[in-house]
DNA sequence: TATGAATGAGAATTCATTCAT
DNA sequence: CATGAATGAATTCTCATTCAT
């Protein structure tokens, strides 16, 4: 309606996943009327149709464009381990949290993921092979050569991998389901992760007590 | 068809409840049809307006009938602690997993929760004080005495607490998006966590070096 | 609305045909308009889909509905010949042309299946199958039967009985091209067809000379 | 580029109905899509408009594309008789015959007129007078004359054009029914068709029987 | 209580048509 | 001339809801 059709149009396609996203988000996948992510945009239904073929495939394509670039982020960006445990459990603990809020989208993402997960399976698998395993298989590894280099209590890594994300995912979802409404002082939330995984919860007396003294 | 009508028809609403959750998780609220509900145990359409005005009401009774038991268990089972720091943790944790793992119900009102969340934000306020802010409560009273006799660290103990309560929510959200397509070793994931908790996750030689690697 | 429902359900599909043939046949399956069927019959567009999948499926049911009783009477009523042939040649045409008018259906049934014999071709076949091929059997074998008795030249029967079909399929297109525009004298094209066939077109005169000019 | 387009652009109309021929009886009037027409020649729906103001003309230049020709190819080659009624209705029926399977677009216009007559029944008026009527006037004229010329039997000689051109029509009819997938022996028909015009059905032994023998 | 036929508002989808480029 | 992005009215199809039985 201006005149900068061709520029307008090149971007269409990411406006509308903009817009999907939006709504999805809002209203759930069966309850978004396509009309809605329209006039988000100022455009009409059937402009959507010019780039995808049903709701169904724009949903598909929502997810696609979502996690293939927070993976490839991941992909790219090569963890870079020292030889200090300490150091590098912060850095671990940044770099997830970091991630999360920095991208708002992936926290939606989860949400349309949990949401939608028995209607699309695929993409949940999807997502766990090219974003979550990947995350999982540094850590451990790390961890692995943590307990080599005796810095790590002896343990299933691949486990204390999934440990160590749990929190991160836990809070994404705490934020889906408080959105703004209950401020989630996630400083916090972090450093008490933090400081648990650093330096463990019991005092060293206190876990004397526990069970032996050995240590 | 007489007898065993009549016992049905006090349990039609519960009856109905139930076939709601199934189609509600696995459908989504907005794309799940009465239809489908009603056929789920027998009867037509009709039949669910005698219970509930609504598609919406349903949905509501739905999330109060999950929630309100639920926390109607934990609020009758206080919970009883011991002097013991380690044992008692031993006691939140393995009765937060068995709840869980107890309550398939449980599970699928996260789900229902996290999916409907922008749209009922009330049933998410309701059940945060209903049913996580007592956990939260009592746990960090729990710890604010571990703190008083010098068993833990001295934190910010209702943190602590939702940082205790957290890889639990993520064990459930883990379950609700890959279902049983991948079984989630949820065994070693509790012993996992178990294990950090108590015993933290560093050595503590590796800990009391912090920087340095005296290893 | 009036309080007869069931009887007016039983008949419900059958009222629905009636309706979609006559829209089918005034405007074409393409730019028929479901609700203009509903219409006619006094319900709403949603009515029709608690008896027909889909506008196809109602299509599909439709040449089906027409077709089955046409086929069936033409197999119930078996061919009752004379050793007469001019007799029976007399009750083929009579039958053939009074089925035609008798059953307004079949010439609708015709346009439908020439307008959309490329979309739906398998309805062409299967009304071929069960309705035009055992008239074509039946005819060839009465030939097949004059020509041993010396009563018909010898020939291709069945290429005959064809022939003597094709006049009538016909009629049947003007029919369907004219409508009511245009009245079609069919009793003077009948009797035509008649008397071409009974006595043959040449006086037997030019006929024995067939390329000479007696006359 | 150029210069092949501006040849191309000069056969535009041309290259447009063509393609539209195709559609529209691939699909209907009602079902076809502009840009399934101009897909076929690689162009857009816009250049469709660039040439043809609406759906509705373009359908309507067609008819008048296909049945001008003809009817102008039937009125400029003058029916040209002898006095030998045999070979006149072979020539006749060649003609017809030829015509028809000369012109696979005479078949097509056809189909249309029968799927459309309602919706443009002066259409259908039109190719009558402008083209059947003419065909069977010239055919009854040539019956009035071997009529008086005591070639043939005296009868309704426009009735008799009528039933002489029936299973021409007929034949195409079959053809637009069951397109290539059931191979209609045409030559046989054809045969037939001329050999009970010009000898009749019966043997003259069986005719004679048949009523009178005053013949 | 229960049914299920019918409704009708509303959503997805299609496509003739327009128009800025 | 030609494009093709955008429109928006029209159409198919869905489903929560009603109500006569």
């Amino acid at each position: 309606m201006s005149g900068i059709r061709s520029k307008q149009k090149a971007e269409r396609p990411e406006q509308i996943l903009e817009a999907a996203l939006d709504e999805f988000r809002k209203t759930g996948y069966g309850a978004t009327r396509l009309e809605d992510i329209a006039k988000r945009i100022g455009v009409t239904k059937g402009t959507i149709y010019l780039y995808f073929e049903s709701k169904e495939k724009l949903f598909e394509s929502l997810i696609t464009s979502l996690s293939a670039p927070l993976a490839q982020e991941f992909q790219e960006n090569e963890w870079e381990w020292t030889d200090d445990i300490a150091a590098d459990l912060d850095y671990i603990l940044s770099r997830l949290y970091n991630f999360i809020f920095e991208h708002h989208k992936f926290r939606e993402l989860l949400r349309l993921l949990v949401s939608e997960a028995d209607r699309f399976p695929q993409f949940v698998d999807e997502n766990y092979s090219e974003f979550i395993a990947p995350i999982l298989q540094s850590l451990s590894k790390r961890f692995d050569a943590g307990i080599a280099a005796g810095q790590i209590e002896p343990t299933d890594t691949h486990e204390l991998a999934r440990f160590v994300v749990a929190p991160v995912l836990s809070l994404n979802i705490m934020s889906l389901l408080f959105g703004n409404r209950r401020a989630i002082d996630c400083d916090t939330f972090i450093s008490t992760h933090r400081k648990v995984l650093l330096r463990g919860l019991l005092k060293p007396g206190a876990k004397e007590g526990e069970g032996g003294q050995s240590e």
